[in-house]
DNA sequence: CTATGAGCG
């Protein structure tokens, strides 16, 4: 469902004029909020109030579900700010950083109250990594899920509010997942001194499921000896599912239903199956363009950057043969990938007698609103992440999408009048799609949830209390993992480097990897925090998507080249761009390099040197990075990939991996593409059309009794 | 020898 409140185009200076004259007293702020009033009180939510405010009167936990354009991600917390129990602060968790900020922006406005940090008096604000705009007295936060989880690591009993609202929770990221299990296991454990309520909302109709997990109590503990974080299971033993539930216990969930505000969208299928998206695609874009009235642009769903741009160049070449009667069509891609003015494009307005075709990636159904939309193209399918344990590693897969998601890319057409979604798969297909998208928790490696997990005093990882629990393999695999990396015992407690990692924000390998360095025998905790920061953030390098192009950015970057291979060449980068002191900007463009890719890697940086304080106090400044050095960096990697991510030189001229002896060729984006070393180490496996290895680094066979002989 | 989705801390 889109967070992104509407915006507010009316002009405001026009009303205030109209209006006639208002008392001296109203501040601009209070006037606003008069004006919003209105339409708040249009908004399907707002009948609800009553009902909202009686049920968390009578119950501790609210599940609510409401569609698109309902209002609840607004108006709920607005609701129970005033209610008697709503002493303290209300959080709201959001998937996405964007959609906290805006969320905050409005609510802000309709309470007539400044934002965050601005001023005292304000009452909203929000809380996102690298930018907490909250004060004193803020009383409603909004704020990314993953933030919440930091601070349920901080201070346990959530102490500061009194309710948490849990937004989104249909799209199941693996963070609600976490905050839902440590949510109840809070409740639960007694450990609260004031009540703690909780509203979960959902776009979904799907409230049986939540509702059920809350009514039913976690069962105990497999292993008695092993404390875990709730405390009072005692009394619920026996009542294991939701027949066995008291009418007691299931009162404690109340739940409640919102009808969304959409307009209508005419549905079409295909009537026997294509071979061919791309061609479908085409044929339908084309027919669209030259039948359908003006204006109304053209949405159109598909899996990757390559059949995008596959798609983009057949459009424009038909599109240039049409006779001159017909409108202009004007192609534009979009990808998370896409630099940031190119995605800006999208939202610009078309010249006259143009239609705009957007061909996306799934970034258009959750992430970004395309405006102007009447027509949905939906080829069906996406790049789904799927963990395989047996390999321990992730890969993407081309596959049909669930309902729900088709259903949420045929609501593309309906946001601003009545539209059209083409489906480019038969009806019957669509009866047999999944209803839900498996929730990411099933489909990802679990090592990094484990281990905030046990960060949180849960010793026994498999009775947590999951919405949806994961196969026994996936979690013992990640167990194996954390085991490895030495951020538990033997016994599987977690210990002082596991907490320490568990509190970086970064995979449990990469912030392994950082500790690494900060030993003294290491002593590269700069350099490698300069490293590790790349791999954190978006790709720096501007993708390059000709030859071209690839050309230019070859040269453009070749003084930042490094021979030694990868890791080193993003070191020469970080420190060249913060050596820039006058135009930063001017140097990202001209050496091909994203500059707000580098903005992040910067306040990466800043993040991670400050949390190594503690590590390490006065690590070694250096403004060259000697050979020792280097081959220093490169064992802390070596450590933390425990083995794997290694592959040496056969005498047939291939790599093959250390751990499998599989055959991995070197990422055609990295240095050493087309290099012969004796072995390299590298930051990830992928396959794509074959065998990658990414992020690559020469390494020494000789180096590796170093580093796994030394503890 | 030539190029995985989007999102979070």
């Amino acid at each position: 469902m889109e967070n992104k409140p509407p915006t507010d185009v009316s002009n405001s200076k026009k009303r205030k004029r109209s209006d006639g004259p208002k008392p001296q007293s109203q501040s601009p702020l209070a006037i606003k909020k008069q004006k919003l009033l209105v339409s708040r009180q249009n908004l399907p939510i707002w009948s609800r109030q009553k009902d909202i405010r009686e049920s968390l009167r009578q119950h501790s936990i609210l599940v609510l579900s409401g569609e698109t354009g309902s209002g609840k991600s607004t108006q709920v917390p607005q609701f129970l700010l005033t209610e008697p129990w709503c002493t303290g602060k209300i959080a709201v968790t959001q998937p996405r950083r964007v959609a906290a900020i805006s969320l905050a922006r409005r609510v802000a406005e309709e309470m007539g109250s400044p934002l965050g940090a601005s001023s005292p008096a304000s009452k909203v604000g929000y809380s996102v990594r690298f930018d907490d705009n909250t004060s004193a007295g803020t009383r409603i936060k909004y704020l990314t899920e993953g933030m919440l989880l930091q601070e349920m690591l901080r201070d346990g009993a959530l102490s500061q509010y009194s309710c948490v609202v849990v937004d989104e929770v249909h799209e199941r990221s693996v963070d609600v997942d976490l905050l839902l299990g440590f949510l109840k296991q809070l409740l639960e454990s007694g450990k609260r001194k004031k009540p703690l309520k909780i509203v979960v909302m959902s776009a979904t109709a799907d409230v049986e499921s939540l509702s059920r997990f809350f009514s039913t109590p976690t069962p105990k503990s497999e292993e008695t000896s092993n404390g875990t974080v709730h405390g009072d299971d005692e009394e619920f033993q026996g009542f294991s599912d939701d027949e066995q539930s008291t009418p007691a216990e299931k009162s404690q969930v109340s739940t409640c239903r919102v009808e969304g505000r959409q307009y209508p969208v005419k549905l079409h299928y295909i009537d026997k199956p294509t071979e061919d998206v791309v061609d479908a695609a085409l044929q339908r874009i084309m027919h669209l363009h030259c039948k359908e009235p003006m204006p109304g642009d053209i949405l159109v769903f598909m899996t990757g950057q390559e059949i995008i741009h596959g798609l983009q160049k057949l459009v424009e070449e038909l599109a240039g043969n049409l006779p001159p009667e017909y409108p202009r069509l004007l192609v534009l891609p979009l990808f998370a990938a896409l630099p940031q003015a190119a995605q800006q494009r999208i939202f610009e307005r078309a010249p006259p007698n143009t239609r705009k075709v957007i061909l996306s990636t799934n970034i258009a159904e959750t992430s970004v609103t395309v405006p102007g939309v009447r027509y949905v193209v939906d080829t069906g399918k996406a790049k789904i992440k799927q963990y395989r344990n047996r390999l321990g590693l992730e890969s993407l897969l081309v596959k049909p999408i669930s309902k729900s998601s088709a259903d949420q890319r045929k609501g593309r057409a309906g946001r601003e009048a009545a539209g059209q979604c083409f489906r480019l798969y038969t009806q019957q297909s669509y009866e047999e799609l999944e209803k839900d998208t498996k929730p990411e928790i099933l489909r990802c490696d679990l090592s990094n949830a484990v281990l905030k997990m046990k960060a949180r005093g849960v010793d026994d990882v498999f009775s947590f209390p999951f919405l949806t629990p994961p196969n026994r393999e996936a979690m013992e695999k990640s167990l194996l993992q954390l085991l490895l990396l030495g951020t538990l015992n033997e016994d599987g407690k977690i210990n002082d480097i596991g907490r320490k990692v568990a509190r970086l924000p970064l995979t449990p390998t990469l912030g392994r990897i950082v500790l690494e360095a900060a030993r003294p025998e290491r002593d590269c905790l700069l350099e490698v925090i300069d490293i590790i920061a790349c791999l954190s953030v978006e790709n720096i390098f501007l993708p390059t998507d000709t030859e071209e192009a690839r050309e230019k950015a070859l040269e453009a970057r070749s003084q930042l080249h490094r021979r030694q291979g990868d890791h080193l060449t993003l070191l020469a980068a970080v420190q060249a761009y913060a050596a820039e002191t006058s135009d930063r900007k001017r140097w990202a463009t001209t050496h091909l390099i994203s500059h707000r890719a580098m903005q992040n890697v910067l306040n990466v940086r800043k993040q991670l040197t400050t949390q190594c304080k503690s590590l390490l106090p006065n690590p070694t400044v250096r403004s060259t990075v000697d050979e020792d050095t280097q081959e220093n960096i490169l064992k802390c990697f070596l450590k933390g990939y425990h083995g794997n991510n290694i592959a040496r030189l056969c005498p047939d001229k291939t790599y093959k991996t250390f751990a499998g002896n599989q055959t991995v060729a070197i990422h055609p984006s990295s240095v050493l593409f087309g290099r012969k070393v004796e072995a390299v180490v590298y930051n990830e496996f992928v396959f794509t059309t074959k065998a990658y290895a990414r992020g690559v680094s020469a390494i020494q066979l000789k180096w590796l009794e170093d580093v796994w002989g030394s503890s």
